[in-house]
DNA sequence: ATGAAAGCGCTAACAC
DNA sequence: GTGTTAGCGCTTTCAT
């Protein structure tokens, strides 16, 4: 491959000049200019973007962390952030979890190491303050988990009203006993959501029993389990809010296969509006989540990190909900 | 951030020392070498990837294509790459082409600039020729995909065996008139699927007709329109082969909403054996892709190109299927 | 408007 | 075993 001084030499001008002309800077004459991309187009020339970056101290990389890929909710964040990504010239190395803390402190090393510029947590494995040591290498953003108190970025969606929403919506349609699901007990957005739920009952003066909430369901296979825990209550709830799409198919596969009807027997509410939800039968009533558009968000903050703009500090972002009303309910 | 010289001037010893003892040379005393380590960890210090990478003209990144990443059959795919690249100290950044020939070549941009050491396309948008131009910027190979000249490796599945068990599988449950769907015509991995569709026809002396072929079937949306374009059929066929398990799902909620018996009226054949299959009333009878393995089978090949230690030739692997049967056939 | 020269942090060829 | 030295390809002062 040429370098930027096979262009020089050929054009008899400084590497300079070749470089400016590469990065757009103004006061190079036409003439050079013009002779200039000449050469470029014959040699085929092509910038190293390696050598590039290790003189910018840039990477021109962000990684973002998910639990696991192949959940559809984050695989369609992740499709958020690499299509905006893209459209910045940044480039997205994408790193599974899968639920593990050791993992995620790797992910952060990355910034250390100066392997990427930034980090955008899609899931948050570790306390806080495991985590923002790290901050000191690099921005860090949340996206789709909260933290009460750390001082950066987070965009998410208000967790608390998508769940009183949804249990709402259960009240009304006549339910008195209703469940509710979360994935994992420490995750501050599932435990707003789970605020959501209980004020939602208390708004209403319905009350829950310990046993109709349940948790570690992630999964349609999880779904199927939550069922049979489901019916084999003396006191069952006669309607489900599940936080998840997936456990939401799960319980209903299950509950009509074993006889149950959908919504009249139980009803059940999903979260994220997946595709699964029109797929299933009876189709599933769910809270929609603008993922792309979180995603798309994230990635405009953490850019403006990393040029330096804006100094870290504390900014809840909050994009909307909306209910989506189906046959489940 | 302290580099290797600081390490070095607080050791009294030069960053070559310091540079063995980080890369595991031989040949350092156990004094030094000790030493060294115990100012690295006071200092917090870690080697500037950006500039080893740099140094050793490697990025240490492969890409991965995939023509969109909320798909679960790439996203899984993405999941097997991913893992593996990590266990290897390789990342991966995933480029999602939307089925587009210029996205596709903008990727391969990507080997040409110095972002990547290799790519693996799980998707094929343009022509060879257009390609195979890039080889010589660094090592590409096939995915999930075919070509039939390409001098380069392609790890797969046989398409037209897969094809061919799914149709014989719907014969034998007495089926004569069968059709098939596909999603892109230029894709040689679906062109081989027809085939072994037509020979299994064959093989059983059924034929088809031309309209019971339907093309461009990506995804459940996709599943609903082309039931309609069945349901219409002067002559239908009464089972289909959909190459795509959202597909499948997608054909048989609208089957079922409309009144249609599914398998009795209209039996249904998915691919990928996805989590949907079991969730769907009727489930869905499938072809299993050892898809993750697929990913891994990629990065080892793709790793052995990058570190030179085979040089590029045609290479065809065929990882081996299975027919799933459950209730849809 | 252009060029000379320094240097980013690291690795490796070579000398001792 | 260890150090000296050159240099990867580029950007960026600074001088002219």
């Amino acid at each position: 491959m040429p370098t930027i001084d096979e262009i020089a030499r050929l054009c008899n001008v400084s590497k300079t000049t070749v470089s400016r002309v590469l990065n757009n800077h103004p006061y190079v004459s036409k003439e050079k200019r013009d002779m200039i991309l000449k050469a470029i187009n014959e040699l085929d020339y092509t910038p190293n973007y390696l050598a590039r970056n290790f003189r910018r101290n840039k990477t021109q990389t962000i990684a973002l962390s998910v639990p696991s890929i192949d959940h559809p909710f984050f695989a369609q964040l992740i499709k958020g952030v690499s299509h905006e990504a893209l459209s910045k010239n940044y480039k997205v190395i994408v790193f599974q979890t899968f639920y593990d803390k050791q993992t995620e402190l790797e992910l952060l090393e990355l910034l250390k190491h100066k392997e990427v510029d930034g980090v955008i947590l899609g899931t948050l494995e570790n306390d806080w303050d495991k985590i923002s040591h790290f901050l000191r290498y690099g921005p860090i953003l949340l996206c789709n988990e909260y933290h009460h108190s750390a001082d950066i970025t987070i965009i998410g969606y208000d967790e608390f009203e998508a769940a009183y929403m949804g249990v709402v919506h259960l009240i009304e349609r006549g339910h008195e006993k209703i469940g509710f699901c979360f994935d994992t007990p420490y995750s501050e957005a599932q435990c707003q959501r789970k605020e959501g739920y209980l004020k939602a009952l208390q708004d209403y003066n319905l009350h829950h029993r310990n046993e109709w909430i349940f948790g570690e369901l992630f999964n349609i296979e999880d779904g199927f389990r939550v069922f049979h825990k489901i019916k084999d209550l003396k006191d069952r709830p006669s309607a489900i809010f599940t936080g998840n799409d997936q456990v939401a198919a799960g319980i209903i596969k299950q509950a009509i296969k074993n006889g149950f009807h959908v919504p009249e027997d139980l009803a059940v509410i999903g979260f994220d509006n997946q595709l699964i939800c029109q797929v299933v039968t009876p189709t599933i009533t769910t809270i929609d989540i603008p993922i792309i558009e979180l995603g798309q968000q994230a990635v405009l903050k953490i850019i403006e990190y990393i040029s330096g703009n804006t100094s870290l500090n504390r900014n809840i972002i909050k994009l909307p909900t909306s209910l989506i009303i189906r046959e489940s309910t």
